[in-house]
DNA sequence: ATAGCTTCCGTACCATGATACGGAGTCAAG
DNA sequence: CTTGACTCCGTATCATGGTACGGAAGCTAT
């Protein structure tokens, strides 16, 4: 019951993708995707190349890198589960390490905000504190 | 009692910041550095500079782009807090953002993960996850 | 069959934040 | 006064993830 699209133009592949065209080409030259190798002159997609950019873009919502995705799509033949769970523990780290780098930001963001809106008093806590970092 | 390093040299200033002499001339080249108007040949540098290069690490630490460092930067002079205040609200919200992508993704994964290291059963789901992205 | 939209392909360009390189000039110490 | 380290300057390169352009060839509809 999916017959009704066994080829598509790229650009009928972008669209289903919500990627540009350039996109779709910028990851072949990246070697993310197939490159059909043309019958006539003109390549044509099948539904696994529409999947095979959904893959990259979940992949890429989880913050993999087009080159950590690229990886993963090999593994996606061979087996390697634990190569995988290498991969993804690694992402994972990275994530916290994100999330812990973001949080402290905006924690001390917050803060500053909060000093500045209440209280016209002398300089500007924000830009006093990024000018005085260790002391003055 | 601070009058021991009245004249610093690019690579003195770079090191007094944690950076390199080439980071500090693109950031000149950014605006973002003064260029101190060479009386001979050879630039001189105050603790005015260094406090600078302070600042930028700050706010980038904070999340900052360095073309919103480079305003934080220009209100420093002008008193305008309702703009520095703006322009941290907005690094607020979307510091928020990222954070709340990331954690989307690292719950995502870590659920996948653990599907994955507990069983052998077909497809490791991970790659299935991101393969599958609607329906098979 | 000819206009007009796609495709293909290489190449160039964008933003972001640096980093590297080569040649010329400068400066301080031996 | 020469050597060696440092500076200045423009330009080039890197990584990341794309976006754009221009010409030639192919496909499609009238």
């Amino acid at each position: 019951m999916a017959a009704l699209t066994p080829t598509l133009t790229i650009a009928r592949l972008a669209a289903a993708g919500g990627v540009g065209v350039e996109t779709v080409r910028f990851y072949q030259r990246k070697g993310l995707m197939p490159v059909p190798a043309s019958a006539g002159a003109v390549r044509h997609y099948d539904e696994t190349a529409v999947q095979r950019l959904g893959f990259i873009r979940s992949a890429q919502r989880a913050g993999f890198s087009l080159k950590e995705i690229a990886e993963l799509l090999a593994l996606d033949a061979s087996n390697d589960r634990a190569r995988v769970q290498a991969l993804t523990r690694a992402r994972l780290a990275a994530l916290d390490a994100e999330m812990a780098a973001l949080a402290a930001a905006r924690a001390a963001l917050s803060v500053l905000l909060d000093e500045c809106t209440s209280g016209q008093d002398g300089p500007c806590p924000i830009i006093a504190t990024f000018a005085g970092a260790a002391c003055h």
